[in-house]
Formats: structure tokens, sequence, C-alpha cells
DNA sequence: CCACGTCTGTCCCACAGCGCACATAGGTAA
DNA sequence: TTACCTATGTGCGCTGTGGGACAGACGTGG
């Protein structure tokens, strides 16, 4: 695995969607970028707020969330480093979501303009972006019907197997309370979906610090989406395995 | 109101996209686009199959939803002559949603090929549909978060004034078992909040025929998603009114 | 060591909405 | 007219979760 990330002073990862480009857009772009460290609950953007940077994660998990206002949040979308947050941009313009680091750790941050400028001159980039753009509307798809139909302990799992794809790590901080909000459920529904799990030998959550401790446990209580979501994420750095066309409909 | 749509022979409006457009990009677009007629519950595109057109309504409404393996599905977005089907468009990719028309009507269709290729020499072709695109983002972050956290009534007023909004007309077609499947809900809990909305005076109901009665009154009932959505697809086609920034967070 | 703050487990009640069933009304065709 | 299909209204029991509260466990700092 090439470590190219010369910024990526922390040492602890890579970006997918930067490994995935060609050597010299990518080292094009490195240049351009700082390694930023985000301590949880960091707040990248608000609502409406004019996208400034883009931040292409390392390590660490960041959380796209819609504020209510009644001050309720729910997370739309989780983003590590198979993705990009700040993405679609639009010169001047923001994004309707908020963007809050939820598991600390690094992103590459790079000035919007610069990007811009710099996928004007770099197809690869563009392609790539627009690309994974495009899951990421998938994954905030996938989780308006999950919010909708799936049982808190379904969504539950899904959120645990989201965060340890990306931590890369069998442990994690996270409390409950977060969890109620990410998840748009009370702290106490929260507490008994966990201990379920918990029972059922697939966690370990003590304080704050979760443990997956069956993977495939968890993937089996968790609904269709967390796959869904994945196989959409994967496509993006990973294009071979090609998804079997859907039955088109007639031609309009 | 200029009516430049040569191509708009059912005389049934204009998309307001296109309106927007410098008169001689709008006028190249004309050039490709072909009136297509899309009667109630016709499939323009299932998830995963590439894009071949993109639909500019005129009139009608088409809803993207998101279909899950047991056959459900729910609504994510709900598209009238404000905007566009088929973005975000990716060269031989497709979205993961489906999108079907629920209130029949009529789009100019536009090969998503020619479509690319027009859009590299309009510059501003390009920035309306990023702009629409991310407004199209916030709609779905949005249905994301009120599909979590708000109840069954409120969804029903959301969704009769986001139709209300795109046919023209305080009467259009509709049966509660369609509406149930595009707010996540049973038939008979349908029944019911319109039911309420009935007895209140807001609407009337009968046998798949709904009626706007007190269009104010439904505004109230409803909750803020309504507003919000509203709000951040007008920007699109109207930005005089800019949006108060919010409170940027610290320098990153 | 103790004190305090944080985080979790649990219990109560209330209620929206599910799952299911059935009756009835409007529309259509013979 | 009758028969039949579609669509709506409604009733009932059940369950998941909201809303609120409290006790106990853990961890940190004094």
């Amino acid at each position: 695995m090439s470590h190219d990330a010369r910024h990526d002073v922390a040492g602890a990862g890579e970006n997918r969607i930067l490994t995935a480009l060609p050597s010299a857009d990518r080292d094009e772009l490195f240049g351009l970028v700082r390694n930023v460290t985000l301590p949880v609950k960091t707040v990248l953007f608000e609502p409406g707020a004019p996208i400034e940077a883009l931040f292409f994660p390392t390590n660490g998990v960041i959380s796209l969330v819609t504020p209510l206002h009644d001050g309720a949040i729910v997370e739309v979308a989780t983003i590590g480093n198979e993705g990009i947050v700040g993405v679609p941009l639009v010169p001047l313009s923001g994004l309707a979501v908020r963007a809050i680091s939820q598991v600390a750790g690094h992103s590459l941050r790079i000035d919007a303009a610069a990007f811009l400028a710099l996928s004007e001159r770099s197809t690869a980039l563009q392609a790539l972006v627009d690309k994974y753009t495009q899951a990421l509307f998938g994954q905030i798809s996938q989780a308006a019907a999950c919010n909708r139909l799936h049982s808190s302990e379904e969504r539950l799992s899904r959120w645990l197997l989201m965060s340890h794809d990306r931590v890369g790590s069998d442990q994690f901080m996270i409390t409950q309370e977060f969890l109620g909000q990410m998840l748009g459920a009370r702290r106490s529904t929260v507490s008994v979906s966990a201990g379920i799990l918990q029972r059922a030998g697939l966690i370990r959550y003590v304080r704050g610090h979760v443990t997956i401790v069956d993977r495939a446990g968890l993937e089996a209580v968790s609904c269709e989406c967390y796959s869904v979501i994945r196989n959409e994420l994967e496509r993006v750095v990973d294009p071979s395995p090609q998804r079997p066309p859907k039955a088109a409909p007639e031609r309009l």
C-alpha cells in the first residue's frame, strides 16, 4: 500500500479517493492540501454557509446532519477515508447540512477555489468527484428510507458497522447520548437497543467506548441499508465489479 | 411570462430551470429536446441503471423513491417544473433511486450525451444545474430528517403542499394507497390523517381526487420541512434574496 | 481517599402507528 | 337494474418509542 501522502504526518491512513487518482494528479493535489486534525464534534460547515474548503478524511468519521428548527438533528450520511466532505461543491454556495466530526481524526484540507481550478485541469479528479457525489446522493436517499422504515436496533447496527469500517479499529468512542442524536432517537432507546446487541455478544459498550465483538453478527442484525450503501461507495474507488443493471424501463 | 418553449406542445407550462437560462443557451437546448407525455406511474429510470436522458418537467410531478428489498418504497424527493430529473448526471452511471411520475404531465427530454456536450459549452447551464443539484441534495437531506422525526399528519400536509405547488391546480389525483407508499405509512394511517385534515376544512378527498381547500391552513399544520425545501429550491431559479449566512465555524 | 460529573441501565406512562379486518360508498360495465 | 372493482373510513389489539425520571456504575480531579 503506497503512502504518497507526504502531508499525512499523523501516519494514520490515506484517503481512498486520492489513492485512486493517477499519480500526477495526486501529486499536484497534495501540493495544495494541508493536514488538519479534527477533534470530536468539530463543525466543518453549517447549513447555508458557503463551502470554503473540501476535506478528504484520512481517518476518523465525519457526519452530515440535518438540523431542525427545534434543535434536533438527524444524521443523513457518514463520511470516512472513502469520501469527500463538501460536495457537491458550488462556488459561493453552501450545502443544506452541517458537517461535524463524529470520531476524532485527520483530514486533508484544500481550498474550494484551488480545488475547482485543479479539477478544471484533471478529468480524472473530476470524474472521481462526480462519481462520489452520486454515491453520496445514494447514501442519503437510502438513509431517508432507512430512517422511516427500520427499527432503532437495525439502525444502530448499521451505524456501528459504518463507523467500524471507517475508524479501522474494533474500538472507538461514542456516547449513547450522541448516538441518539444521530439516529433521531432517545438516549434511553439507544440504551435498550445497545443492551440487546451487548447481551447477544455482538458489541461491548462501556462509558462511551464501543467495541465491535462480532462483526458478522452485527451485519445479520443490521438492515440491508448497510450493504447497499457500502456497495455504492465501493463502486466509486473500485469500479471493477459492475453492478448488474436492473431491468430498464421502456424507452422514453 | 415568455413562452419560448416551442416544443411545449401541450401548452401546459414551462420549466423554470430552462426559463432562467440566457436565451441563446435556452434556444440551443430547445433544439435538442423532445416533449414527452408521462402518464401516472411511469418509471423514468431504476436504481443503478445508467441515466440515458434528463427530463425537465413542464407540468406534473415526478418522485424520486428509494426501493427496499422487501418491496417497500419511500419518497426522497419530488420534482416538478422547478427542477430536473436525472441529476447528478455521470456518464454511464446511474442513481440509486427510482424516478416515477406521481401526477401525470409532460417533460422535455434530452439525451444525456447531448446534454453533457451542451453543458461543456454553456457555463450558465452548468451553473444552474450544479445549483439545482445542490438544492436537490438539500431536499433529500431534509426528507431524511423529516421521515424520522415528523408525524404522518405533518408529512402528509407537506406532501400535499409540495404537489400543489407543482401541479398548478387546486385539484389532482392520488390514491391514499399510493400516498401511503410515498410517506412510508399504512394506507389506513393516511386515511386517518387525511380525515383529520378534511374535517378541519383544509382539503377534500374523494376517491383519489384531492382538493386543496385551505392552503394557509395546510401550511400551518405542515412541518417546517415544506418551507425549508421550498426556499432552497427557489434560491436556484431566483437568487435575489440571499440566505443570511449562518454563524460560520472557526477557520480550519 | 472522597466528591463530583458523566454515562448507562431501567422503569413508568402515553400514544402514534402497525397489522389486520371489515363495512361502505363511488364508479363502471353488462 | 345488478354485479363487481376500487377506494375510503373505521375499529381493535399490539408494540415500539417518546417523554421523563432516577439510581447506579465508572472515572477523574482534588
